[in-house]
DNA sequence: TCCCAAGATGGAAACGTTTCCAAGCGCCGT
DNA sequence: ACGGCGCTTGGAAACGTTTCCATCTTGGGA
């Protein structure tokens, strides 16, 4: 592998130069830079990252650390993250977290290691006074956390989500309505549902309506247990004719046990979701979309100003909501 | 920040021998690895990457290219992948791909500026012999790739999948049998959709039943197409009794016609897809799985054995395939 | 023609590891 | 008591850039 001091020699000019050319500087004759960009190409020599790194102390990389990778919501997320990466100079890591506790690990590591120039964090609570002793304004843009952060954050309002979610179907007539959600996770504690459960109770008060512990769940992250739980709501002589699944991955548990209790969706038994996981289209789910992989974009695009203007823009961008309105309810 | 000089002078040793410490050699007393342990432990001490990966010429990152970054399946690899890679020393970096030139000149970078340990590529064909005389043992695993290759690669058989589905519909009952699925791509020249076609017809043949043109479909790779496709083909007075759409996104584009003429599933038509990405489980659709999330790991696993060993297995790994059964068949 | 400022250029230090090689040390056998 | 061997250890070179600083050019104004 040519090194830069090959270009150098081969071009006939110092290896500053070189180096120069290579990272676009101005101070180079034009007739310079075009020696050395054909002593370039003659030896097809392309700059070794690790050394690129190592001497200017940045990694061109940013790391994406997201709870262990298995619900669409996260996939979709990075997918926005990977779209704006893509087109910049740096490269993408992912790292996948299974406890909190290996989290605050992870990201002193990565932090102390100078493995990456910045992180994203998707919906991952974590100790932001930890990290900041350690280096005060390393680049962190947080995704679907609480936006009280001290840093950069992409959001959205669960509660406001969770009422319209509700809001819409009393608008559709109903007026004995179900909730099925998980439980607040034990690993992660992640809170969206408790929230959106939040706004569907204000929503019922603000509309007169009752709020029935019999016609509500809350408990694994499944779509089997939802379909369980969606049997149980349903077997009752008195039950609701919707139902508000926190999440579009319960959603389809619903779905799927509406159905096979033969009813028909939306004429016996209304359903909305939350969420508008690609997998929604598929199933012409009506849901509550929180914009995914758009919260993805505006993270990186907001990491990548960060790192490029070195100013740090804090106030938090609350994505909006809206229903999608498909063939459920 | 700590440097391995800080850690050295605290325990008082050598830089020779914290690093030793570090990687794990053998060639150090106990009680002065102890001496070192804590005086890392002291420091909060982590070493610098950048340095490593220059010094030791590795840089403990695995790439995983892959096409632009939407469909299911893609996604479902890649978990595979980080679930195994996640256990490792090794980063994972993920780049996408929007046409074939591109990916062609993609590898040449990532190879030559010594990004990347090894690479996983999705899919995605590409000239191995331009590659092999760049640097001719570079470690590349593929996974969906015609198993010709020079280099390792985790493979199924299309043609089996599409006559193992056809057969299924067969042995249900069903003599009349449509076909649906996108066109080989113009970017990348995926073929497993002709492959499957090809089973099918195999199949078909066997059985002694007739291929209809009218009945069969192929066309843009998305589900809306798939559905006004599946609405013609359904519209005809002589309409098949089954579908087998050559992907299980094509196949939920023809459950929704099928749904939206008023027709039922599966009493008045089967449908069957293929892939068994995530979705199919929550819509309950009948299709070929073809181990989406174990092929991504059986490649990661090859390349960490590549890495670690040396030595390269070449033997394609021939995945196999299996009908799921589920409701609308 | 001369001088000076601004623009180009080159040399060398610095980045923080890994690893080669040489040397120190303790212990064993004779 | 001595020599030698093997286990430990330390120093220093090497990895290939970026960047500071000093030096050399060049062009324009007086």
């Amino acid at each position: 592998m040519p090194t830069i001091r090959d270009v150098a020699k081969r071009a006939g000019v110092g290896i500053a130069t070189v180096s120069r050319v290579l990272n676009g500087s101005s101070q180079v004759r034009e007739s310079t830079r075009q020696r050395v960009l054909d002593a370039i190409a003659d030896l097809n020599y392309s700059p070794n990252q690790a050394a690129r790194r190592l001497s200017s102390g940045k990694t061109f990389t940013i790391g994406v650390v997201s709870p262990f990778f298995t619900f669409p919501s996260f996939v979709e997320r990075l997918t926005g993250i990977q779209d704006v990466l893509d087109e910049s100079e740096y490269d993408l890591v992912l790292y996948s977290i299974r406890s909190t506790e290996q989290l605050q690990r992870r990201l002193r590591i990565l932090i102390g290691e100078n493995r990456v120039d910045g992180l994203i964090v998707l919906s991952l609570p974590f100790s932001e006074r930890d990290l900041r002793t350690l280096k005060p304004d390393f680049p962190i843009v947080t995704v679907d956390n609480s936006p009280a952060w001290h840093y950069p954050s992409v959001v959205i309002d669960d509660v406001a989500g969770g009422a319209l979610a509700t809001r819409y179907l009393i608008e559709h007539g109903h007026r004995a309505l179900g909730f099925v959600g998980d439980r607040t996770d034990s690993v992660f504690r992640f809170t969206s549902t408790e929230r959106r459960l939040e706004g569907f109770r204000n929503a019922l008060t603000e509309a007169g309506l009752e709020f029935r512990e019999t016609w509500c769940w809350q408990g694994e992250h499944s779509q089997e247990a939802a379909r369980q739980a969606a049997w149980r709501i349903l077997q009752q002589p008195n039950r609701p004719s919707a139902i508000f699944a926190a999440m579009d991955t319960l959603a389809f548990g619903v779905l799927q046990a509406v159905r096979e209790m033969g009813m028909r969706v939306p004429e016996d038994v209304a359903v909305i979701g939350f969420d508008d996981i690609a997998a929604a289209g598929y199933v012409n789910l009506t849901t509550v979309s929180q914009h995914l992989v758009e919260s993805g974009r505006i993270a990186a695009q907001r990491m990548l100003d960060w790192l490029r203007s070195g100013e740090i823009e804090r106030t938090p961008v609350q994505l909006p909501l809206k229903i999608v309105e498909r063939a459920t309810v």
